[in-house]
DNA sequence: AAAATAGTTGACTATTTGGTCTAGTGCCAT
DNA sequence: ATGGCACTAGACCAAATAGTCAACTATTTT
C-alpha cells in the first residue's frame, strides 16, 4: 500500500470551486495547488493536466449528484411533482451557494461547457455526455405526465429538450445577473411551458 | 489630426471573434494583437487593458447589431412574426457562424456574461444593460400579442423572461453540443411556449 | 517648411505560468 | 524492523504573458 493521502479529493474539490466561481480559463494549477494545500509535485503525480483534473472533478461530482436526482424523480412520486421539486431543490442550491461563495453561480456544467465548447475536446465530451443524462430526467418526467394525461406533449424528446434550454437559461441568467429571483418564476415558467392544464388548484 | 489608423477597429474585431471562438480566459492580449496585426505598443497606446478593449468591442458590436433588430421587432410587423423573424434570423445568424468559425457559438454576450460573471465588474455591467435591452424587444412583441389576443399573457414581462431563457439556453447548448439542428426547433418552440391559440393554419 | 498631432515600432522588464526532477517522508505488509 | 510503496517537498526551468518606454513615422495644421 505506502502511504495515504486525500490530496487527490482535495484538488478535485478546489478545481470544482475555483471553476464555479470564477472560470475555467482563469483559474491556474497554482492557485488550485494553494487551494487544495497541495504542492506542484503532488498535482502532477495525480493528474496530468488541468483538464485531466477537471475531467476527475467533474466525474466524481456527477457521481455524488446524480443519487439526489435518482430520488427527486422516482417514478414514485408523480410527474409534475417531481419537476416541481427539481426546481425547488435548484432553488434552494443556489441559495446555499449564494450564502457560501456570496454570488449565484448557476450550473458548473453548463457554464464550463459554454466556456470550453471549442477547446478541451475530451472535457466536452463528458460534458455533454452528463447534459444528456440530466436532459433524461425530464424527458421521462414529462412522458409520464403526458401519459396521465396531465400535458399535452406527444414529443416527449422535444419537450424536455425546450424544458431544459428553459432551465439552464434561467440558472444561467441568475449567474450573469447574480440575482436569486430569477428562480423564484421556475416552477410557475415549467408549468406554463408545459401547458399544465390546472395549475396547482388552491385548497378551499 | 496627425496619422490616422483603423488599427483601434482592428482590435475590437479581433478580441471580438477570439472570444467568441474561444473564451474570454483563453485570449491573450498577444493573440489579439497578432490577429488585428498590431503591435503591443499600439494595443496599450489605445486600450489599458483586456477587459477595456473588449468593454469597447462590445459598445461597438451592439451598435452595429441594433439597427437589426429594430428592424425585426418593428412595431409594423405583428407580433408573432417578429418572433419568428428573430428565431429565423438568429439561425441564420448561427449557420454563417458555423460555415466561417467551423463552429457554432451562441450568444457572444450570453457566454462572455457567464463566463466573467464574478470577474470584471465594468464589463459585466454592460453585457448585463445589453441584456435588458435585448429582453426588451420580447418583451413588447408579446404585450402586443397579448393585446392583439393571439396569446394569453398578462404579465409581458414575466413571459419574456421566460421566452428569453429559453432562447439563450437553447443557443447556449447549440455552442455546446456544436450542433445548428437545436436550433431548428425555436419557432415551434416559441409558440407551444407562449401557447399560440392557432399555430400557422395550413392553407388549403 | 516647420511644428504639432496621432499613431507605430520593437526591444526591454518583471512576473506568472506550466511543467520537471530528485531527494526525501510516512505508511503498510511481511 | 525493514523494505518497498505511495506520496510529498520544493527547487528549478523555459516559455508565455502583461505591461513599459523611447525613438521613430506619417499626416495634418499653420
Amino acid at each position: 500500500m505506502g502511504r495515504v493521502s486525500n490530496a487527490k479529493q482535495r484538488l478535485m474539490e478546489a478545481v470544482r470551486d475555483l471553476i464555479w466561481a470564477g472560470s475555467y480559463g482563469s483559474t491556474t494549477i497554482d492557485q488550485i495547488c494553494e487551494k487544495a494545500g497541495v504542492k506542484k509535485g503532488s498535482f502532477y503525480y495525480f493528474f496530468d493536466s488541468k483538464a485531466d483534473l477537471a475531467a476527475a472533478a467533474i466525474d466524481a461530482e456527477w457521481k455524488l449528484r446524480r443519487p439526489e436526482l435518482d430520488s427527486l424523480f422516482s417514478a414514485t412520486v408523480p410527474p409534475l411533482e417531481r419537476l416541481r421539486k427539481y426546481c425547488e431543490y435548484g432553488c434552494g442550491f443556489q441559495t446555499e451557494i449564494k450564502e457560501k461563495f456570496g454570488c449565484v453561480l448557476g450550473c458548473p456544467l453548463f457554464s464550463l461547457g459554454a466556456e470550453i465548447s471549442t477547446q478541451e475536446d475530451r472535457l466536452q465530451k463528458k460534458i455533454q455526455a452528463i447534459l444528456d443524462q440530466k436532459r433524461k430526467y425530464l424527458e421521462s418526467a414529462i412522458r409520464d405526465a403526458h401519459a396521465a394525461g396531465l400535458i399535452h406533449a406527444p414529443d416527449a424528446a422535444a419537450k424536455a429538450r425546450t424544458l431544459f434550454a428553459y432551465y439552464q437559461g434561467l440558472l444561467t441568467e441568475a449567474r450573469i445577473q447574480n440575482d436569486l429571483e430569477i428562480l423564484r418564476y421556475a416552477v410557475r415558467g415549467t408549468y406554463e411551458l408545459l401547458g399544465v392544464k390546472d395549475p396547482e388548484p388552491a385548497p378551499t
